[in-house]
DNA sequence: GACCCGTGGTA
DNA sequence: TTACCAAGGGT
């Protein structure tokens, strides 16, 4: 047997059942691919539940508003896939009629969408003969035909889509697509694969040469960086506090937070109160103290952030205008979700 | 082409 | 604890 008839015969007897496995809808196939990069499908599934309850079709979505979109996406992360998500369906709800495009190149052209999930709306929802190259791909062609190129190089990415192209079942490409990415998943894992009864172990090259452990190759990856964050939980006397919205570039971008100074070191409350960005926003007199005596430190994939919460107490000040008890409506990152969690429980 | 973007699970 | 990395894409 070919490469893709051992393969759909795995997956037709082991594949798994999930909500957007039944459905040729392209809303909710790209939802759920969107959803799913670089996310598991332990962790996307609330969400995906979430946004089909709330948003059942594409015109549902385009007339939320982004910091609605953004609400139901937070503690998601890589939050620049709800904006575009929201950006897209805007962009079809008002320009294309509603309509989804059906191609693969109409499909790219869609911002937040990319080769990968271009390929596998193309192939699931229209049967377009387009190969999807994702992390299980790399991992299952890498290991299978013990190719040592790196996954993440100009080289890498090239030889791997061709591959992928090349042994894809034409006749049924979003099946193909599928299985592939179920087998990695299930099977062929980054850790401890199943190669015990693996249907492919009589012909892998890693299983054989003893490679699985070392393939996929990657390049090196970067360092991570460390930054100092101290926020300013301003509370007043009628219950009110200061949220600003992140609208630069960098982490976060769209969510709201309280006000934030950031320092190129751990910072005592001396040193916190006499900086300017201190004494500009909050002028008068206040009570200053520190809510986590143990700076926490908060993990993103490029960088470490140490951060102090500063509960700052004061009679009034102008640049609080959020009522406490509304900043549930607002979406915040993880680190600011905790943070309150842990602020109602003492309070 | 290098770098950036979140969060949570696993060993 | 650290390191890896998961149905990637944008700039």
């Amino acid at each position: 047997m070919i490469f893709s008839e051992i393969l759909i015969f795995w997956y037709n007897k082991n594949k798994r059942e999930l909500p957007w496995r039944n459905t040729k809808n392209p809303y909710f196939i790209w939802l759920s691919e969107i959803m799913l990069q670089q996310t598991r499908v332990a962790q996307g599934m609330s969400y995906y539940l979430k946004f089909t309850e709330n948003y059942p079709t594409i015109s549902h979505l385009a007339n939320a508003s982004e910091t609605e979109v953004l609400k139901m996406w937070q503690g998601l992360g890589y939050y620049s896939r709800a904006r575009n998500l929201h950006h897209t369906a805007k962009y079809i709800s008002h320009e294309l009629n509603g309509k989804f495009p059906s191609t693969f190149k109409e499909i790219i052209a869609l911002k937040g969408i990319g080769d990968y999930t271009a390929s596998a709306i193309a192939s699931i929802c229209f049967d377009e003969p387009t190969a999807v190259v994702d992390g299980n791909v790399y991992r299952v062609l890498a290991r299978y035909f013990g190719i040592e190129t790196p996954i993440n190089s100009t080289a890498g990415i090239k030889e791997f889509k061709e591959l992928a192209q090349s042994l894809l079942d034409k006749t049924q490409p979003g099946t193909f697509n599928q299985a592939i990415m179920d087998f990695g998943a299930i099977v062929c894992k980054p850790q401890n694969p199943l190669c015990d009864g693996c249907p492919f172990s009589e012909s892998c090259v890693a299983l054989q040469r003893n490679l699985t452990k070392d393939l996929p190759l990657k390049e090196q990856k970067i360092k991570v960086k460390k930054r100092y964050f101290n926020y300013l939980v301003v509370i007043t006397d009628d219950d009110k506090t200061i949220l600003t919205q992140r609208n630069d570039k960098g982490i976060w971008q769209g969510l709201y937070q309280f006000p934030l100074i950031e320092t190129n070191k751990s910072v005592n409350e001396k040193e916190l109160i006499s900086s300017k960005e201190f004494i500009d926003l909050l002028p008068e007199e206040t009570t200053i103290s520190l809510f986590n005596p143990k700076e926490i430190i908060h993990k993103l994939s490029h960088q470490h952030l140490y951060t102090h919460f500063w509960i700052v107490e004061t009679s009034s000040n102008q640049h609080a205008k959020i009522l406490w008890k509304t900043i549930q409506n607002f979406p915040v990152p993880v680190l600011i979700a905790n943070f309150l969690a842990q602020f109602e429980l003492k309070k």
